[in-house]
DNA sequence: TGTACATCAGTGAACGCGCGTTCACTGATGTAC
DNA sequence: TGTACATCAGTGAACGCGCGTTCACTGATGTAC
């Protein structure tokens, strides 16, 4: 991409905005995403946030989909390294999603279990980018399903990894680890047939 | 209980306004929750607030374990009604929580998928209700498991119907029934091993 | 039973604060000659 | 290469608004005699 070998200085701070916007998304939900403080986090004041953004909503539909993209790439990359050591890419993909250190993330992870019941309430360009997100961690889960699994089981899973994270997070501690724990073991139990490296 | 067969007029308003903030939460989330909204909601002005609870953080707590104990009732006799009508319970249970009914309540419905991800945010007597109605969900689904099923099931599926509203809620019309249906089928035909009246 | 007073739930105006948004201005960057 | 000007990204004060919270007051309920 020859063109964005040099990005002027606006296209520097949009993305640094988005990228603020997109961590405060994943850790304080679409109540805690305020243009003061993103724009705080990104190393500039407030006035000058409507030189890159219509509104907030804008913003926030912007951000779902930033971190959309972001913590897919975070999570692909995780899981190409556990499929490389001999993993299944199923169970991979359930290791990592409910993986204590994506239910302790607070700047970064899955949108979708970020948002979560705000999606349902959403409107608009925020709505449909909700959506979206949604079909793609479905299809990511999909993905890594082996051949003949059941129709509906990349659904099941990824609203199983998505529930469970909430749940356990809603737990301190031993609780949390004990539930992520029992959710792995028994998708990985239920789903993953293959059992290579077991 | 004879005590409560004249409820004073301040015991009328308190409940009144916890059933105002239970639905309001449901339907809106953390954040929904307004002391003017649900004060008006309750038929009563915002001023009077503070005689009835000490802050907002307050009420959110009650609200939250008003909202649990109400979904659990509401479940529980709809799933009663289907075991009456020759469903097994845990098929029922399952039924219920992933109805299109469900699915579209607002002011009504399990609070653990309506408050999601900002139960992990949640901090003081908000979390500990919070997580005291996740372990409620956990064991109202344990109930109705079928004998000798698998450690974790419970969890698992608590999750997945959690996980399966809040998704199916970020779509729309045609996409949401599909989501609920696809994810009713692939439980019950995982965990009902029972095979009642199939 | 009736009157006088005390108690108490609820009212509505007011507060300080943080929010999203606007805008006149500044200072740096880039262009023209 | 150097100077003069135009463009433009970012600043910071200000706005209106809704929020949670407080409080003096009202009017109804209940008690004492």
């Amino acid at each position: 991409m020859p063109e964005d070998i040099k990005p002027n200085r606006r296209q520097q701070s949009h993305e640094r905005i988005l990228d603020a916007a997109a961590r405060a998304l994943c850790r304080d939900g679409c109540s805690g995403v305020g243009v003061a403080g993103v724009m705080k986090e990104a190393g500039l004041t407030h006035g000058g946030f409507y030189a890159h953004f219509e509104s907030r909503d804008a913003l926030l539909a912007e951000a779902v989909e930033r971190a959309g993209v972001l913590g897919n790439e975070r999570l692909r990359e995780r899981v190409r390294r556990r499929v490389d050591a001999g993993s299944t890419p199923l169970r991979a993909v359930i290791e990592e999603y409910l993986s204590e250190l994506h239910a302790n993330a607070t700047d970064s992870g899955c949108p979708v279990a970020a948002l979560g019941a705000d999606m349902g309430r959403a409107q608009g360009a925020l709505r449909e980018v909700a959506a979206r997100r949604v079909r793609h961690l479905v299809g990511l889960v999909a993905e890594s399903l082996p051949p003949g699994s059941a129709p509906g089981a990349a659904a099941v899973i990824a609203s199983t990894v998505v529930g469970a994270i909430q749940m356990a997070r809603a737990f301190d501690d031993g609780e949390r680890v004990a539930m992520l724990q029992t959710c792995r073991e028994a998708l990985i139990a239920q789903y993953d047939r293959t059992g290579l490296k077991d």
